[in-house]
This record gives C-alpha cells, sequence and structure tokens, in this order.
RNA sequence: GCGGGUGUAGCUCAAUGGUAGAGCAGAAGCCUUCCAAGCUUAUGACGGGGGUUCGAUUCCCCUCACCCGCUCCA
C-alpha cells in the first residue's frame, strides 16, 4: 500500500524529522520548507543516485555547480525577464484570472463581463540588489532555473574539456520562483532544488537523443522504486508546447494529489545557446531567438565537417524535492501484522534509506551490551556505506518499530549472546521480511559491504 | 492574488466566556526485555496581534500558515 492522504506523508515527516515548515515558530513561511535531520539524508542520497547516473556512470557528461545570483543580461536574454513576468487581470465576476494581453475589448476571456481588475505583475523571478548601492544597474536575479549557467558556461566547458558532440553537462542546485500559488507540501515551493541536464547534440539528432533519454529517465525513477504502474508519460500537445520547444515528455507519479509532473524532458533545440551567442547571424538557428549584440562569446561547437555549429539540446529536468515526495509516497506502508497490531514502514529502496543500519542494545543499562554497539558502530561507519545509527530505547520491539518507520533496512541487535559466546555474534533483522539471523561480528563488514554496494 | 475550509502539547484528539484533559511519542530511571501499547518520575499546548468583556482558547476584526478549487508546469 502507498500513502494515500498528503496529511499522513506530512505527519510522518514532521514526527521523525524529515521535513519541516521554515520559520515554523515565527507562523512558517509560504511555500518554503526545510530538510530536518533524516530528510537530509534521504535528499542526499537522491542526489547522490542521479549524478552517479548522469555523471559517474557516462563517459559523455561533465558536472557543473554554478552560481544562485544571476547576472541580469543572462535572464534578459534567455527570455525569462519576458515570460517570467506576466501582467495578469482578475475578472471580479467569475473569479478567473488571466494575462492582461489574453484580454480582449476589456472583457472577460471566460464570462464576458467588464469588471475586471486593474493588471497587476506577477513576477515569478526574485530579483535583489547585488552590491551595496542600491540602482537599476546592479539588479540580480536569484536563478529560476539552474540550466541557464550551463548554457552560458558551455564554451567554458567545452574549452576545458575537449568535448565534442554528443555530450551534455549536468547540475544540481537550488532554483527560486515567486509561484502564484505554492501548494501540495513540498510539491510546489518558492526554494525548491532542480536536477537538470542538458545534452547536446547534433542538429536533426535531436528526435533520437530526445527518446533515448525519455527511456533512460523512466528507468531511472522505477530504479528509485518508482513502479511504471504509479508513472504515466505525457507527452506536450503541440499547440501547448513552449514557444522554445519543438517537444517536451513529461513523466508523471501518481501523488497523493493526483497524477502530476515529477520531471520534464524537453527538446529545446538550438533555442538557449541561440540566445546566448554572439553572431547570431552567422548560423542558421532554428528556434526563434533574441538579438543578442551584448554577448562576447560564440556559443559553437565545431562539428565532424569542422564547421562551427550550434548544437540542439535536450534536456531531462527533474524537481529534486518532487522526487523525494515521490519516492516517500510510495515507500510509504501500513501493515497489518495481526492481534491488533500494524505497523508503518517507509519501504524505501535501500541506496536511499537515510539511516543504512541500526545498532540496537538489547537492553541499555547492561555496560557491556552498550560498550559492544558502541565498538560496532565505529566499525561499520568506516565501510562508507552511510549513515549508521546507535540506538539506545530500552525496548527491542520499540526500536524496530521507529527504524521501520524511517526506513532503516537493517538492524543489528547485541545481546546476551554476544558478549557472553565466542565467536561473537549478532542478529541482523530485515525491514521488510523483519526475518532475522545471526551473522559473526567478525562478518559484518563483508556482509554489509555485499548489501549495500 | 480570489473563493471555501482549518489552526488546542512532537503526533492524534477532547472540553470550556472564568486561564485546558487524555492517548501515543519524547526525557530520566526500573525490569536477561527480540518485534509497539509493563512500572516510577519529571516535562509539554490554546499560530500571532488587536478589540468586545470584570474576565477570552471560546465572540468580533486583522494577520500568518496549511488544506480544497482557479492558476501553475521542476
Amino acid at each position: 500500500m502507498v500513502a494515500t492522504t498528503m496529511d499522513q506523508l506530512v505527519s510522518l515527516c514532521k514526527r521523525r524529522g524529515f521535513i519541516f515548515q521554515n520559520a515554523d515558530i515565527y507562523g512558517g513561511m509560504q511555500g518554503v520548507y526545510d530538510y530536518g535531520p533524516l530528510g537530509v539524508e534521504l535528499k542526499n542520497n537522491l542526489k547522490a543516485a542521479w549524478w552517479r547516473s548522469m555523471v559517474y556512470e557516462r563517459d559523455d557528461v561533465e558536472g557543473l555547480d554554478a552560481a544562485i545570483l544571476t547576472n541580469r543580461k543572462v535572464l534578459h536574454y534567455s527570455g525569462h525577464e519576458d515570460t517570467f513576468s506576466d501582467p495578469m487581470t482578475d475578472c471580479r465576476k467569475c473569479k478567473g484570472r488571466f494575462r492582461a494581453d489574453h484580454i480582449k475589448d476589456g472583457k472577460c476571456p471566460n464570462c464576458g463581463s467588464t469588471d475586471l481588475t486593474e493588471p497587476r505583475p506577477f513576477n515569478l523571478m526574485f530579483k535583489t540588489q547585488v552590491g551595496p548601492v542600491e540602482s537599476d544597474d546592479n539588479i540580480g536575479y536569484l536563478r529560476p532555473e539552474t540550466a541557464q549557467a550551463i548554457f552560458t558556461q558551455f564554451k567554458n566547458v567545452v574549452d576545458s574539456t575537449s568535448r565534442k558532440l554528443p555530450f551534455g553537462i549536468a547540475q544540481i542546485g537550488k532554483s527560486f520562483r515567486n509561484e502564484i500559488t505554492p501548494r501540495n507540501f513540498i510539491f510546489r515551493v518558492r526554494e525548491f532544488e532542480q536536477a537538470e541536464l542538458e545534452f547536446f547534440v547534433n542538429p536533426g539528432e535531436d528526435e533520437k537523443w530526445h527518446e533515448i533519454w525519455k527511456e533512460n529517465r523512466i528507468k531511472w525513477w522505477q530504479e528509485q522504486g518508482l513502479p511504471l504502474e504509479h508513472i504515466n508519460i505525457y507527452k506536450t500537445p503541440d499547440a501547448d508546447l513552449a514557444h522554445y520547444a519543438k517537444a517536451c515528455y513529461d513523466i508523471e507519479y501518481q501523488f497523493p494529489h493526483g497524477m502530476e509532473e515529477l520531471e520534464g524532458i524537453a527538446n529545446r533545440r538550438d533555442y538557449d545557446l541561440g540566445n546566448h551567442t554572439k553572431n547570431q547571424e552567422e548560423f542558421s538557428l532554428e528556434a526563434h531567438c533574441h538579438e543578442n549584440r551584448e554577448s562576447t562569446t560564440k556559443l559553437a561547437i565545431m562539428d565532424d565537417n569542422n564547421k562551427w555549429i550550434i548544437p540542439f539540446v535536450v534536456e531531462p529536468s527533474m524537481g529534486v524535492d518532487r522526487g523525494v515526495l515521490a519516492v516517500l509516497t510510495e515507500a510509504y506502508t501500513e501493515e497489518d501484522l495481526g492481534n491488533g497490531n500494524s505497523r508503518t514502514v517507509l519501504k524505501l529502496k535501500k541506496h536511499l534509506a537515510p539511516i543504512k543500519v541500526a545498532v540496537i542494545p538489547l537492553k541499555k543499562n547492561n555496560e557491556q551490551i552498550m560498550a559492544k554497539c558502541h565498538e560496532i558502530k565505529q566499525n561499520l561507519l568506516k565501510l562508507g556505506i552511510g549513515r549508521v545509527a546507535l540506538e539506545n530505547t530500552g525496548n527491542i520491539g520499540k526500536a524496530y518499530r521507529r527504524h521501520d518507520e524511517v526506513g532503516t533496512p537493517l538492524c543489528i541487535t547485541v545481546d546476551f549472546e554476544t558478549i557472553e559466546q565466542q565467536p561473537e555474534t549478532v542478529t541482523i533483522r530485515d525491514r521488510d521480511t523483519m526475518e532475522q539471523h545471526r551473522v559473526a561480528v567478525a562478518d559484518l563488514p563483508s556482509y554489509l559491504r555485499e548489501y549495500f554496494l
């Protein structure tokens, strides 16, 4: 069974330290959340899985970690200053809201009423002042997406890595959008994290790569624990495509609040590099780009025929927070154990689990058992498998339940047999089956290495 | 931002125009204790700000946040 309501997840996340409302003690801040002790582990694990799949396991992708503060010109030429600040008008009669430039003859497109509010700007980008002096000359933005820096650093990456087509640049990082309505827990928030790959290909090979990346990304999400039954692939109808896109797939997941987008995979053609390049007239750009007289560099690469071209871009772009929400939704399980007993289990994939192993004393006020627990914990940490927790609850059953609830795959229990018999053994309990068996303490490192790595 | 709803301990709930009860969780301790709900002890809340009132958690207003619609597209 999967989590059926968002409340179940919100409650668990707060109770067990995954996710908290930001500025909770002051009443919160709309659409801003903080990741707690276990949430930061889970999110880091998900990002690590993405990075590993995108960068380490491929021979054609480089990484990047660019600044969040963004030069205004970048977002001017990217088109964001235009498209991310739409004046909106409300209809007082039918309560509809429309872009002011979609209103004709002062009439509501929905009900025809003329009782409309004045257009008000809805700037979705966070504007800030860079430097001590407040003036229009030093306006900067918090980036609304991580992608733009990949485009503006395209030449530097190519020059420093000797890449040729096809190749990609991957980046994970925070982005900021002043969403009109943040909603649904961490699904739509104002500060969020993206993991984006911009994959550069020869024009003409873009459609092929678009399909390849779609399949690739579906497979990756399955590896994070999302079954195909809960995933939907939505192909944007041509009429709804953004002006820069040639085609777009959305990978949607069955969240508690509905089937919604988890990742977008767009064919952006030469729109982005075209926007930011100088001497645009030298290239036969397919996308309709902004005229640019300020860029100092041609964002081009030499193709196999020694001709400078502007590559096409295929962009798989996922929301990390949405990913966290999806794997939590999928992992959340309530099991009936019979006799009125039940347990909540987070059946997370083991590589995502915030705590990999819990070391538990059967009896916490026995010094020998506690000392052995400490020793085992320290030794297991050296394996580099991730977080190993030392549990010191008095009640073994409660300790198991607690770790079921946060998704710890394995619990190691030190009991009287451990300290009284040779060779030393402990029990290992499996989260999902609740079965346990004894393992020699000396064999723990190899056992866990095999299990986790 | 608009319309509708909600807001009591960490979580789930209760009561009340005279300053709030409980279960679970958490803390300390007891118990040779392997799958929650044995024992002892201490601890913990009316989202925030105004107003009405002798007195407000309860009534009114404002605000903040969350949920459902409009919108959104990572």
